[in-house]
Formats: structure tokens, C-alpha cells, sequence
DNA sequence: CCCGTGACATCGG
DNA sequence: TCCGATGCCACGG
């Protein structure tokens, strides 16, 4: 039974730990697509699934924020990531700490 | 139904 | 080191 790469994508999302952060690619690679990153995106894009998808703890492989169709964007966005704990260096994650090791 | 776009990531020059 | 182009999936018009 093959879940659409959208339900994998979400998934994933919501199993990232409060206080940690997962990169696009991350997600995409976990989903089994290394190359849908920007499908991820499209993903939380549209995001169905808003406060059921912690879409908030999803950043760019560089750690800055992007986008967020809640809240009043990238301000709410960082706000909520710096509340659970994540570092912050500048106006990026700090990916050193709080990047998700991923499900290992 | 078909085309275009989008919150990314990675490689090559 | 920086810039440009490509690949993937789903959704909206």
C-alpha cells in the first residue's frame, strides 16, 4: 500500500521533536525522494493539514526560514521555533543543533 | 484537460 | 565563490 509522497511528507513533519528542525530535502530524501524537496514545499505550500503539520519546524537545507501560510509569515514562523528551543543564528536555524538527525 | 507555478536542493561553469 | 539551470510532486486557473 503506497502512500502519496504528500502523506509520507507529512508524516515525517509531524514526527520532528519540538526544539529540533528538518531541512525540505530532509523530508523529501526520508519520503524517498532525495530530489522532491521543492515538492515537500508545495506540500506545506498548500498545507491542508496547518496546525496538524508542524510546518513551522520545516526549514531551507541553509536554515533560513521560508515562506508560512499561518501567522504573519517568517516572523510567526521563527517566533513559534524560537519558543520550542531552536537556536537561532542571526535570522537562520542553527542547523549545528537543531536539525533533526532524521529517524536514525 | 493542459499549462504554469511554487515555502527546495544539488551540480556545473 | 557566485550564478544559472535542472529535477521532483501536487495544486490552481
Amino acid at each position: 500500500m503506497k502512500k502519496s509522497l504528500r502523506e509520507k511528507v507529512y508524516e515525517l513533519t509531524k514526527l520532528v521533536p519540538q526544539g529540533k528542525v528538518a531541512t525540505y530535502g530532509q523530508l523529501a530524501k526520508l519520503a524517498g525522494k532525495p530530489k522532491a524537496a521543492r515538492a515537500v514545499g508545495g506540500f506545506m505550500r498548500t498545507n491542508p493539514d496547518a496546525p496538524r503539520t508542524p510546518c513551522h519546524r520545516v526549514v531551507a537545507h541553509d536554515g533560513s526560514l521560508t515562506g508560512y501560510s499561518a501567522g504573519k509569515g517568517i516572523s510567526t514562523k521563527r517566533k513559534m521555533l524560537e519558543k520550542e528551543g531552536v537556536l537561532f543564528i542571526g535570522n537562520k536555524v542553527d542547523l549545528k543543533k537543531s536539525l533533526w538527525p532524521g529517524i536514525v
